[in-house]
Order: C-alpha cells, then structure tokens, then sequence
DNA sequence: CTGCGATAGTGTCGATAATACACTAACAAG
DNA sequence: CTTGTTAGTGTATTATCGACACTATCGCAG
C-alpha cells in the first residue's frame, strides 16, 4: 500500500557538528564545498540521506565519507526546515553533533580528497546555507548538557590527567574553575578509575592517568545517581 | 536552480505529544485515526508537513485542525526515520510535544469530528506506528525539562495556587515534596506575582493566587539566574 | 649535580543551601 | 458551633560549595 500521490515529498540531508577540543580551544570540524551553491564557502560535513538507510546511518556514512573520522559519540541536535533555507529546493535537514577526540582525527580531516580543517569554534570563518545557525545551537547544546550528562569524555583520548578533564570544562563552560574543588567533585563520583599510570614526555612533574568507568557510570545512574559539574 | 533527479525525497510529517495535567495525572491527547494503516487505533496527532510550510507551522496547523488546540507552548522533541516505521513507505517524521492547561481544552478535544480524547500518560492504549517509543520520549524530556525550565507553568492556568504547582512537581518528578520548604524555594526565585485574589468554589479556606512573571524571569536569566527544582 | 621552572597533588574553614519536621488559621458545610 | 479540609508559617540540623596556599616531583639547563 502506498500514498495518493497527493503527499508531499522533501529532499532529506544531514549535518553534523562535529566537535574536538585542543590544549587552546574547541574546535569544530568543516569541509569545503566543492559543489555550488556556497562552493567554495566553509560548510558542515553532510549530505543527502537515502531511502535504505536510517537517519543516523545517513549521518555516520556522510562522517566517514567526508572524514574519515568513525565511531565517535553522536546525536542528534535538531531539525530544522524553513522553507527557503535551501536556494534551490524545499530541503528539511536533521543535524547532529559529534564529539571526538582530536589527536585521533588531526591528520585524517587534512588527508581527504575534500579540503577539511579543523576551526576554534569562536573563530569560524563565514559558513554556508544556515550552518552558522547550527553550529550556534550544537554549540549551546553542548555547554548545557556537559553539565549533566558525562559526554566530555569523548573529548579526550581513552586515558586523561584530571588536569584534561578540568581544562575541557573550563574551555566549555568558559570559566575557570578552583583546582581542588573539582578535583574533590570529580573523584567523589566515584566513576573514574586510577591508572597505575603517569602521563610521559612532559618537561615537568608528570600526572596520572585516569579512565572513564562506562559500566560503573551506568550501574550508578540505574540507582538514581546524577552526574553534575 | 533544482537539484538531479538523483536526490530521494521522502514522505515527512509531524507528530504532537499533548500534555494536560488534572488533579490525579499527567495526561496526553490522543485521536483515533479513520484511515488506514492503524485504522481505530489511537495516535498522536499530527500529519503530513506541506512544502511550503515550516515544520513547526505544520504541527501547529495538525494540532489546530485535529483537536482545535492553537497557541500553546511547542517544542521540537525528536526526528524518528527509522526505514521501515511506516508499512507504506519511508516516512520521517518530527516529533514535537506541547504544554497546555488542561481545562482551557477538556471540551474541545471531545466535540471534534474526529475522535480524541485525555489518557493518563501512565495508563494509554496500544498507539499507531512507534507512536509508544515517542510518547517516552516526550515523557522523558518533560521529566528532565521541568527541572531546570520554568515551563511547567503552561500546564497551569494562568492563576494557580502554590498548592497546585507543588502538585504539578510531584507529578511529573514522581515523588512527594515538602511543603513548606517547595514554597520557600519557588517563592524565594522572585518569578512569582502574589495577587490580591484567592480561589473560588473550593470547601475550606481559599488559597492565594499567584501569575508566573515572564518578564522578571527573562530578566534574571539574562542576570545569570539558573531556575532549578 | 645543582638549581630553576613548571605542574602535580593535597586539607580546612566559613558560608550557603538542603532537609526534616508540626502546629495554628481560615473557611465551608452540616 | 462543631467538624473537616486545606492554607500558611519557622527553626534547627546537616550536607554542599567555594575560597584559599603550600610542598612534591621531575625534566632540563648550566
């Protein structure tokens, strides 16, 4: 069974905001558009979603098409479809964000056949169609649920200093933070494991590593436990 | 300029999650479809967005044309394009969810060509399509929502007593809640006006009512202030 | 091998916020 | 005028937050 022809039909794309964090600055990934309109023009990576394939499918599959980068934490931030946000048709796109971390994607973004770089998020330059607009939201987006929800962590590579993990909330939250209150704050979770480990090639006294304790994390919020910064 | 013939375009609608809260529960709005698939089974409203409306405008139209209700709190909640969620064809739809005062609507709902009708959120029927899956997500949002945004207020007439906001908390949040230290809190944010009027039509003594202050509200929040129950 | 520079790592105290808790006041109905 | 029902109010205890400064460790330069 099918529709009357009588339904309207909009050309579907994904977008996503893909975030990664240096020792300066968020920073967001874009791609040049090589297509008109905006060719030329800074974009998020994205494209058109196919009939066989989900909506996060779609997102994922234009991820690595466009960059490389794969399995990386993302979700969905909000769809948006005014009618003319698109010059050459109605098309209603899904965005999302994506976190990653940055040392594992720095080279890959610059190799592809597109031109990708990466941009500190409050130095972006002019972006196509109304990316700037869903840069701004993902961005927000991020700033309020990192508080509440352990999601920085996929900013950062597998093992962190708690120096890292500190630094990632000051630059999102973009406030500087006592360094014995947080510390205090983050271990009394109880959701971080110590490593027998310290960070190498540093030129000062070195800092042990931790991990995130994924299973821990959720064991405790099925007991009502909640994660805030 | 047009896109190829390339590009697929897929079916695209809207779906709304009503809430309305009585003095037991939370509620949500449902109508029984006429058509098929899903024909007699209860659903969400909503319908197909047209091309030359906005997403959120089409939902507001469906919510008009389906259950009479017109402006009210709408927020988008979530994007579902899961391949196979329509047995006809691939179908997208935008899911949103929207806050109203229950007895501004009772009748309504009711006196509607089409049928549709309250359900405590807690005790609904089998839904149409993954119409159930949407309804958690709403719930769940709300739940999360209620904390940390004022908008519980557009589940409350515009006069409403502290007693019937402390309910409003206990019902969404689950859980009983102090009185006196609830009135503290919420009074002590500053976003009430105390009126110089109580209700009416109730067996013992009347309570004062009391307005949501939009204005101060936006005003603190652009101060810093963080509303949190 | 010594001193310098840089970051790691640690505890206390006062202020503030959260929680637990019980009685009197007002009003309608019978 | 008695009863039933909800309104309205304060305090004391406990837990959390926030401010704050010094010693330890290590690489490197001289």
């Amino acid at each position: 069974m099918k529709f009357s022809y009588e339904y309207p039909r909009a050309a579907l794309t994904v977008d996503c905001v893909v975030f990664g964090l240096d020792e300066q600055d968020l920073q967001v990934l874009l791609i040049q558009r090589d297509l008109e309109p905006f060719q030329g023009d800074w974009a998020l990576p994205g494209g058109f979603v196919r009939l066989e394939e989900s909506l996060e499918e779609a997102a994922r599959r234009e991820l690595q098409e466009e960059t490389g980068i794969e399995n990386v934490f993302l979700e969905q931030l909000y769809t948006i479809g005014d009618v003319d946000r698109d010059p050459r048709e109605r098309v209603v796109t899904v965005a999302y964000y994506a976190l990653v971390n940055l040392s594992d994607h720095r080279v890959q973004a610059a190799t592809d056949a597109r031109n990708a770089a990466w941009f500190a998020v409050d130095d972006v330059p002019g972006l196509a169609f109304d990316h700037p607009k869903i840069l701004e939201m993902a961005h927000e987006r991020l700033r309020g649920k990192v508080r509440y929800q352990p999601i920085g962590f996929e900013l950062l590579p597998p093992k962190f200093t708690l120096r890292q993990i500190q630094h990632l909330y000051e630059v999102i939250l973009d406030r500087p933070l006592d360094k014995r209150n947080f510390r205090k704050k983050i271990l009394s979770m109880g959701i971080l494991i110590e490593l027998d480990e310290v960070e190498t090639d540093v030129a000062h006294r070195a800092a042990r590593l931790y991990k995130f304790d994924h299973r821990k994390y959720k064991r405790l919020t099925k007991q009502g436990f909640h994660f805030e910064i």
